[in-house]
DNA sequence: GACCCGTGGAG
DNA sequence: TCTCCAAGGGT
């Protein structure tokens, strides 16, 4: 049940003498605290704006060498509004998420040629661009432009259910209003954009989800959960269900022009990345019939026939041990097949091309694609 | 609203 | 090994 304010009889509220309490409280541990990063050496909205979208469902720590490298690439949003998708899926090899790449892009040209290089300065007017949901335009807005406005990440969702005692289910995106209600009265109309980022450095080094040491700082008198002494029951989220096993093979096509790789869809998992074929046996084996390995092989070569009129020779196993990859809804166990080819294959079928180790440095490779050829390697 | 979309670190 | 998490957004 919510705890509810007795003047207003409003739910999650606090007083207008505890707000001012909390709000000095807060913005002097975040003065003292505050971390120093590549992104707040000022707040120039490109570099905010490409901080936040690397953020999103990634450590700060992860996120450093990215952003550097990112920014030495495409030092202004006319450069990544120009960029080739090679370079840019390049740049973001190894981070996850490629959407976010490609959406950057895409609102690059959107500043570029609907807003004439000039950045729109509020989260309504942010949220048009692509890759841009409702927590970034609060974090861009209040940084960049001063607007008072909650930017409500997973930080946020932890400190204010701990501090007011929120039991909505924080994985339901319709509770998210609720919590927006609840901050907002919280942001002191002078420091907006400190406030959110420190309700990022407060949450992710002091009221973090395990361990958390909220008792040891000036703050444990306002969190109500921790004067019950019921933190860690907060946020209440509801589990998420386990990535599905999916079964897949790769097939190993050396030829003296290198070897064999597909470029995947530009939609959907891994979009416009590069990988080994892949081939998803229940995808092209007849149901309910129990298979020999030897009748297998010989689907996957007809598949290749029918599909992209490519003759596999001697494709067979390997004795190289499955490669285990997870994401967050799928997990790949990946058996390696190798096969040869007759000279002078025509790849008009096959969305691919032959790869130099040279080729291989230009071209963006997902790290399941990495995992493979670091198992061929090293055997 | 439910599902899709990566990866690496922590315990 | 397994589970959960980490500055979410798109469809």
């Amino acid at each position: 049940m919510p705890s509810t304010d007795s003047l207003t009889n409003k739910p999650y509220q606090m007083t207008t003498s505890e707000i001012q309490a909390f709000q000095t409280t807060f913005m002097a541990w975040y003065d003292v605290h505050r971390r120093e990063l590549p992104w707040r050496l000022n707040q120039e909205p490109y570099r905010v704006w490409l901080s936040e979208i690397m953020l999103q469902q990634t450590q700060v720590q992860t996120v450093i060498p990215y952003y550097e490298r990112f920014l030495a690439t495409f030092p202004t949003v006319v450069d990544l509004a120009a960029a080739p998708e090679e370079l840019l899926l390049k740049t973001w090899e190894g981070l996850g998420y490629y959407s976010r790449a490609r959406n950057l892009q895409k609102a690059a040209r959107q500043i570029v040629d609907d807003y004439q290089g000039q950045w729109p300065q509020t989260s309504v007017e942010l949220e048009k661009l692509a890759g841009i949901g409702p927590y970034t335009a609060g974090a861009i807005a209040s940084i960049c432009f001063g607007e008072v406005v909650p930017a409500i990440d997973g930080n946020a969702f932890r400190v204010f259910s701990r501090l007011l005692k929120i039991d909505a289910d924080i994985a339901n995106p319709k509770n998210r209003q609720i919590f927006y209600d609840a901050i907002l009265p919280l942001i002191p109309q002078d420091r907006p954009g400190d406030f959110n980022q420190a309700v990022m450095d407060f949450g992710s080094q002091v009221c973090t989800a395990k361990n958390p040491t909220v008792g040891e700082t000036d703050l444990a008198p306002f969190f109500r959960s921790y004067q019950d002494g019921t933190l860690l029951d907060y946020p209440v989220k509801t589990k998420k269900q386990r990535p599905k096993p999916v079964a897949l093979m790769a097939v190993i096509i050396q030829s003296p022009q290198g070897v064999l790789l597909q470029k995947r869809p530009s939609t959907g998992l891994l979009a416009n990345l590069t990988t080994y074929p892949l081939v998803v046996p229940a995808d092209i084996l007849p149901e309910d019939e129990v298979l020999t390995p030897e009748e297998i092989l010989t689907y996957i070569e007809r598949y290749f026939q029918e599909t992209y009129a490519i003759t596999l020779q001697q494709l067979r196993p390997t004795n190289l041990k499955p490669v285990v990859h997870t994401f967050t809804h799928l997990k790949w166990t990946i058996e390696l097949l190798q096969a040869e080819l007759v000279a002078d294959v025509d790849l008009a079928f096959f969305p691919g091309q032959w790869y130099s180790e040279d080729a291989l440095q230009m071209v963006a490779l997902p790290t399941v694609q990495k995992k493979l050829m670091a198992r061929i390697k090293t055997n």
